[in-house]
RNA sequence: GGGGUCUUAGCUCAGCUGGGAGAGCAUCUGCCUUACAAGCAGAGGGUCACAGGUUCGAGCCCUGUAGGCCCCACCA
């Protein structure tokens, strides 16, 4: 047999595992018509990324999830895949390029998309890579991307289908800009934040020379553009003036004050000036009035040379330069700080210019409501629940999505226009005719949104829009598993886009989590420098100890801190699995052929036997339950507690006087135990700490002859629960023996007595019964509680009378320790125990003589109370008994 | 402005359908007991934010208050 060190190195096996499991096909899925299927699709991390504590936590409950499915007899399937990420490796490409002196403008569209693929290539396996140290058992026979052939299809097939139904079009909209990164971006991706600022007050002289009108602004460079002044249809103040003319200061273009309901006559001066160029709002009214859009920024945000005079500057150098100015010429009355929100680029975080441009955007009202519907009827469920509010409140005030991006690197929009005749057309083939004059068309040069690949992915990848077997009996998909700040981004189209184009919902189940964070509760960021990397965690502790601390200790949906001490603590915990295997195994070996008993009769078990199988039990459909409803935290906790503490503490210490001992029988008896409830427990650890299990298991399968190279912990059966191996009269009997030691113990150690120093305990009860349990329980009872002889009798006879004593229900135990008894001491733990007991018989019966309590509450409750009233009673009066005995 | 969420032991957090307050770490006291010192045995430590309400019974359900965090919207 193979000799097991004394700590878990995970270092040597987890790499060896991880090959085994995958040339082996563990992970791989297919169609199968005997299994229900449980499909999980991975969101696809970026091609630029790296496996960060987040990625660690996304994925560790999806293989949780995936392993418990699979051994539960589903056909599992995990599919992977990356994200071409537009935005972002166009954006690191860009940059690589800028090392060579070169632009994309130098390369061309062409060559610069060879040098993307290039790219992809050579990074987007990484972080695939790193998912597999985590333990993932992802198929990777089915690992896609979202710019593949498969995917392509499925984004044409989608922009065509959204087009003709008209859910799709173009048209110049105020959209946001970001001046870095050159492209539009959506609504979503655009991060509000507060900036200090100021609020500078310009007057504009009325063409009349009746004056002027005040107004304030946070952006005075974008007065350029300004078009008109508005206030409030209902201001007094503004009554005369509304339909004047007044001209711009530095520019001089005449510009109306109109009247509109979007000015609060309470903000400021209650007039406002119109930019419908550069901001939402303006550009809203803009077209109330049919002002003009006079845009005065270029795309990376310099004044445009229509003004000369500051044509080229960037906005905020341009921004200084007309402050002064205007100050110069009198149309600057005052500056004020101010602190207002700003918004910026989520990828670059440059501020956000609003840009009237003309861009492809899908409608999404008529897209919205299904989805809302869907999850209101529960066809799709959030876990926890209350994430579906997120969910209505963001559907529920959609604007339509800008898709289209100013980018290379992307599926590119299948629109052809016609240079000749202006003719626009939208098709799926790669190129295009005009329809109307027969000439080649020019393919729009935009590409889509990222998102909007992403939004299919639950499908795409099943081989939709193809009719195919995969699709049918894997989709819909069963959970999806994203963190609560992808919703927007990403749950949310899936959602409308797989009921769109399939008619179903694309998950039946959405698991949130939340955010890692460190051990000061801040986002871990590159810019602070915070972030722990999972590689290095794994390399440190291993895998098992960091997925394992990642989802215990937190409920689902909120964030958790990081930190080592409970990565240590995980550590530890999959080394005490390992330390008990090893010790179960040893024992084992000892036994030789008797070791590998198949089978032991029942008359065989002791009530310790049927204690551990029974609570084993009870620990299996627990856990079971708990990960039904995706309580993976609770029932990981649950596995932890039934291992270290019944298995190890109890059940490993009750077994050994046993196994040290010379009858076969009982030995034979209690390692078929141990295996079989270390199987078990096993199994249930397994989804959580798949390496060190799988080590264990296997090793066990080869100490009991039954290894081949097919045995694998995470492809055999989940343990079930099973009625026969409830045994709740042992269950109750080993709890009562375990009160007593934990007594005994209590009461040694508040004496100081060591445990090498052994004495004599009576157990003195006169129940008939308790005396059976204690009979049957000597064995380990004298090793678990220090004592050199267990003396089970009915009465007091023969005990020393300054015997320390110690009340259990049923039963009272002697430990006679003449010389070092202090009775003092020990009467003080009597009237502790005593005043204890009065208080439990008060509380008790203060709700039995509660009639209400009796009549209304559950007959069940009423009797385990009385049971209470009367187990306490009896003990009183033996404690009172031994307080009476030492007075005198 | 709208919505969500949190407030439980010194720290970080669990607590599943309401039925005698838990874990890990930290602290204190003993133990190298032939699986494990990455361990074993014991101990201390909490008016479950506050105020009401529902209930036989509330950490848990309802209302309100205070404070923290998050998201969305946004008045130039």
């Amino acid at each position: 047999m193979k000799e097991l060190a004394k700590n878990y190195d995970p270092k040597d096996i987890e790499d060896r595992l991880y090959k085994k499991w995958e040339t082996k096909k563990f992970f791989h899925a297919k169609v199968n018509p005997d299994k229900k299927p449980f499909t999980i699709v991975i969101p696809p991390p970026n091609i630029t990324g790296q496996l960060h504590m987040g990625h660690a936590l996304d994925n560790t409950l999806q293989d949780i999830l995936i392993r418990y499915k699979r051994m539960a007899g589903y056909e599992a399937l995990w599919l992977p895949g990356t994200d071409h990420a537009s935005i972002a490796t166009e954006a690191k490409i860009v940059e690589a390029m800028k090392a060579e002196g070169l632009t994309k403008e130098d390369l061309g569209r062409e060559k610069f998309l060879e040098r993307a693929w290039d790219w992809k290539k050579q990074y987007g396996g990484r972080i695939v890579k790193q998912l597999r140290k985590l333990g993932s058992s992802c198929d990777w026979d089915r690992e896609r991307f979202t710019m593949d052939e498969g995917c392509n299809k499925a984004v044409k097939e989608v922009f065509c289908n959204l087009y003709k139904k008209g859910l799709i079009y173009r048209g110049e909209r105020i959209i946001n800009w970001c001046p870095h990164c050159l492209t539009s971006i959506s609504d979503a991706e655009v991060n509000y934040e507060d900036q200090a600022g100021h609020f500078w007050h310009l007057r504009y002289p009325y063409k009349d020379g009746s004056g002027y009108i005040e107004m304030a602004t946070t952006r005075p460079e974008t007065m350029l553009g300004d078009t008109a002044v508005a206030v409030n249809p209902n201001d007094e103040r503004y009554k005369d003036c509304v339909g004047k003319t007044v001209v711009l200061p530095l520019v001089g273009r005449e510009i109306p004050v109109i009247a509109d309901e979007y000015v609060e006559m309470e903000f400021g001066t209650g007039v406002v000036k119109i930019t419908p160029a550069h901001d939402p709002n303006d550009f809203e009214v803009g077209l109330r009035h049919d002002l003009p859009v006079i845009n005065v920024l270029t795309e990376d945000a310099r004044i445009v040379d229509d003004y000369p005079k500051y044509a080229g500057m960037d906005r905020y150098e341009a921004r200084e330069a007309i402050v002064r100015d205007l100050q110069e010429c009198g149309a600057l009355t005052e500056i004020e700080d101010y602190s207002h929100n700003v918004g910026t680029c989520y990828r670059c975080g440059t501020t956000v210019e609003p840009r009237v441009s003309m861009q492809w955007f899908v409608k999404m009202e008529p897209l919205a409501g299904p989805a809302i519907e869907a999850v209101k009827r529960g066809d799709t469920k959030f876990v926890p629940e209350h994430f579906d509010k997120t969910y209505y409140h963001w559907l529920e005030n959609i604007r339509d999505w800008c898709i289209s991006r100013q980018l290379w690197w992307g599926h590119r929009i299948p629109a052809f226009y016609c240079d000749c005749c202006n003719e626009m057309t939208v098709t799926k083939e790669d190129s295009a005719v005009c329809p109307k004059c027969g000439k080649p068309m020019r393919q729009d040069p935009d590409t889509l949104d990222t998102w909007f690949s992403s939004a299919l992915w639950p499908f795409s990848t099943l081989g939709w829009p193809d009719k195919t077997e995969d699709f049918d009996y894997f989709y819909p998909t069963s959970t999806l598993v994203t963190g609560y700040d992808i919703i927007f981004f990403w749950v949310i189209r899936m959602m409308f886009s797989g009921i769109e184009h399939t008619g179903r919902v694309p998950f039946d189940t959405v698991l949130i989590h939340g955010l890692v964070r460190d051990s000061q509760g801040r986002k871990m960021s590159k810019s602070l420098g915070n972030g722990i990397d999972p590689l290095e965690v794994i390399d440190k502790y291993g895998a098992d100890a960091l997925r394992f601390t990642l989802i215990t200790g937190n409920a689902p949906g909120n964030d958790m801190r990081f930190y080592w001490e409970r990565i240590e603590a995980s550590r530890n915990f999959a080394n005490k699995v390992w330390n008990a295997s090893r010790f179960i195994m040893m024992n084992m070996e000892q036994l030789g052929e008797d070791g590998r008993v198949e089978a032991v009769p029942e008359s065989a078990l002791t009530d310790a036997d049927k204690w551990i199988l029974a609570s084993c039990n009870d620990v299996v459909k627990a856990v079971t339950e708990n990960l039904d409803k995706y309580e993976l935290g609770v029932a990981a906790q649950k596995v932890y507690d039934f291992i270290w503490e019944e298995l190890c503490d109890w059940y490993i210490e009750m077994v050994k006087p046993r196994l040290y001992g010379d009858e076969l029988e009982t030995k034979k008896a209690a390692i078929w135990t141990l295996r079989s409830v270390l199987s078990d427990a096993l199994k249930l650890l397994h989804p959580y700490m798949p390496f060190v299990t799988d080590e264990i298991y296997c090793t066990l399968k080869e100490a009991e002859g039954k290894y081949t190279e097919d045995t694998s912990i995470m492809v055999s059966d989940w343990p079930v629960y099973s009625e026969s191996r409830a045994y709740p009269v042992e269950k109750e009997a080993i709890g009562l023996v375990k009160e007593a030691v934990k007594s005994i113990r209590a009461v040694r150690t508040g004496m100081n007595v060591p445990p090498s120093r052994k004495a004599k305990v009576y157990v003195v009860t006169a129940q008939e019964h308790v005396k059976g349990i204690f009979e049957g329980s000597r064995v380990f009872f004298a090793a678990l509680g220090y004592a050199s002889e267990i003396i089970i009798q009915h009465d007091k006879t023969g005990i020393e009378a300054d015997a320390v004593s110690a009340v259990i229900p049923g039963a009272t135990l002697y430990i006679p320790f003449a010389e070092l008894v202090d009775i003092e001491k020990e009467t003080e733990r009597l009237e502790k125990e005593k005043s204890r007991l009065e208080g439990e018989i008060k509380r008790s019966n203060g709700m039995l003589s509660n009639e209400k309590f009796i009549s209304k509450a559950p007959q069940a409750k009423v009797d385990e109370e009385r049971a209470k009233l009367e187990k306490y009673t009896a003990m009183l009066a033996q404690v009172c008994e031994r307080l009476e005995h030492l007075k005198k």
